[in-house]
RNA sequence: GGCGGCAUAGCCAAGUGGUAAGGCAGAGGUCUGCAAAACCUCCAUUCUCCAGUUCAAAUCUGGAUGCCGCCUCCA
């Protein structure tokens, strides 16, 4: 496949280092706070990504870590009168329990940075004895950022211009205001481990540095993580570890765009951060999915309350169409009329664009929009009587509903069994439309009754009230069916 | 100020040299007591503007305009 690699600007055909196997690390949450709808995408991104590198045959090593000590959990900490393990705990837990509901994967490694200080603290003496950091008489340990001298590579920017920008907080012992932290002293209150340059904590950038390099032999072919944090996090990590190690850190940088609320950035200042449970308390887990993928990965996506119920709408369809796919090839009685051509070529090269697309830069835009043609295939079959009936049109269906299958296995999407997606989608608009279902189906009694005398005048005013609160009714053969609008 | 990105129909969105995917909305049709849902069909001679390269440009080059991001914790 081709990947766009941050560090060159490119995109490039993607190689794995070792024939057949991926390594691939991901920066995961800081643990201070609930998931917002931005972790949401960068955690979609990635897990597609790695399912994309295992459906194309490669095996994959995926480690995603967690930062369990870190400023902000300790001051969230000190504010609500705990310890910072305890704020870990719950906002890990509840990460796994709102990833869990979008279909993220579990990474095969997620290791905790608490469990890893003794790899850190070896790191940065590995640094300071190759001239690379050095430490303060505070107990700081810093890194010296000229003396490692493609800084800034990665995030496009030269040291002068960072000059400009850069600044000494009071207390900070730097010998260049560009210098970073590796390692802070401890201030009284705060967690400690004990290290050569007295008690203290890591700093933020090291904790990658370690945990990769832990876990994954160097180089490894894919560092992923959201556009914010190619600078400074990701500049800092490359200048450590490879100033420590000597050896090219990552391959391939891979970077998410971000996620905007009505086209604005998501920020503590405008105070619109949207939390994933926020979502999901109004619309199915796979409906977020879906939208977060309707865009290129890379391309800022603007989420809008209009736009999440228009991949509701979609994703309806793809189920209905899947639903009714299913129970025609359940038939009986196949005649031999034969597909029209132009519909096999067309079916028959979906495959491969699909694949295609995929394979160019994971452009899952392109990618819906073949499950879309694919669907009009299933329905041109599936409303031409003739073809309806026939065994090439069921072969056909058949292979469509294969299709749905593999295809969803990476997008991880319509796996579902329709009917219950179906039924939980009625059950969250009922829920979010606050529908009152008695009134409803003492409504469609009354209409019912209504109909029944062919007094339709009276049966079409309560469909419009019905209409007024949101519910909209079909008649079928099989009685009445209502659904939310 | 420095660095980077984007500009495609009413809206969302693919498309990096060969003549504009897909979705939503809209129009017509099938179905229906009428509807709705669903399905089918139609819906950009044109890609912000100007100049250039080329047999050929939404795609490459230069310029203009507009929007956005990063440079500080941030997915």
């Amino acid at each position: 496949m081709q990947i766009y690699n941050s560090l060159t600007r490119k995109k490039e055909e993607f190689v794995p280092l070792k024939p057949g196997h991926v390594n691939m690390y991901v920066c995961g949450i800081t643990a201070y706070d609930y998931c917002h709808i931005g972790h949401a995408r960068s955690a979609v991104v990635f897990d597609v990504l790695v399912r994309y590198l295992r459906y194309i045959s490669l095996q994959v090593t995926f480690v995603r870590n967690f930062t369990d000590v870190d400023d902000k959990i300790i001051s969230r900490a000190n504010r609500e009168g705990t310890d910072f393990e305890s704020i870990a705990r719950t906002y890990i837990d509840a990460f796994y329990t709102d990833m869990d509901r979008l279909g993220i994967l579990r990474a095969d490694i997620e290791p905790k940075a608490t469990e890893h200080i003794a790899e850190m603290i070896e790191l940065c003496e590995n640094l300071i004895a190759k001239g690379h950091a050095y430490a303060t008489p505070s107990g700081d340990v810093y890194f010296r950022v000229r003396s490692y001298e493609s800084y800034g590579k990665l995030s496009g920017r030269n040291v002068e211009d960072l000059m400009s920008g850069a600044r000494v907080e009071p207390g900070e012992e730097k010998e260049d205001p560009l210098d970073f932290a590796l390692w802070k002293g401890a201030k009284p209150g705060e967690p400690f481990w004990p290290s050569p340059w007295g008690p203290g904590r890591p700093g933020w950038h090291i904790e990658c540095s370690a945990m990769s390099e832990r876990y994954l032999p160097l180089p490894f072919d894919i560092h992923g993580g959201g556009q914010d944090l190619a600078f400074p996090h990701h500049e800092n990590e490359r200048a450590q570890t490879e100033a420590a190690t000597e050896k090219q850190f990552v391959r391939y940088w891979v970077h998410n765009g971000f996620v905007q609320i009505n086209s604005e950035k998501m920020s503590k200042s405008l105070n619109n951060f949207v939390t994933i449970r926020d979502i999901l308390a109004n619309y199915l887990p796979e409906v977020l999915r879906f939208f977060l993928i309707t865009k290129h990965y890379r391309s800022p996506l603007d989420y809008t309350a209009d736009a999440l119920e228009e991949s509701e709408r979609a994703l309806k369809r793809i189920y209905l169409t899947k639903a009714a796919a299913e129970a025609h090839v359940a038939g009986t009685n196949w005649t031999t009329t034969p597909l029209p051509t132009e519909i096999v070529i067309e079916a028959t090269a979906l495959e491969a664009k699909w694949d295609e697309s995929m394979a160019d830069d994971m452009n899952t835009a392109a990618a819906l929009g073949h499950v879309f043609v694919l669907m009009k295939i299933i329905n041109r079959i599936l409303e031409d009587k003739g073809l309806k009936k026939s065994e090439q049109g069921r072969e056909m269906i058949r292979n469509a509903l294969k299709l749905f299958e593999r295809w969803g296995e990476v997008l991880g999407l319509f796996l579902m069994p329709s009917a219950d997606f179906l039924r939980q989608l009625k059950d969250s608009r009922v829920l979010r439309k606050k529908i009152d279902t008695e009134l409803v189906h003492t409504k469609l009694q009354e209409r019912k009754q209504a109909r029944s005398e062919k007094d339709f005048a009276r049966s079409d005013a309560i469909r419009d009230e019905l209409l007024t609160l949101g519910v909209t009714i079909q008649d079928t053969p099989q009685g009445v069916q209502w659904d939310v609008e």
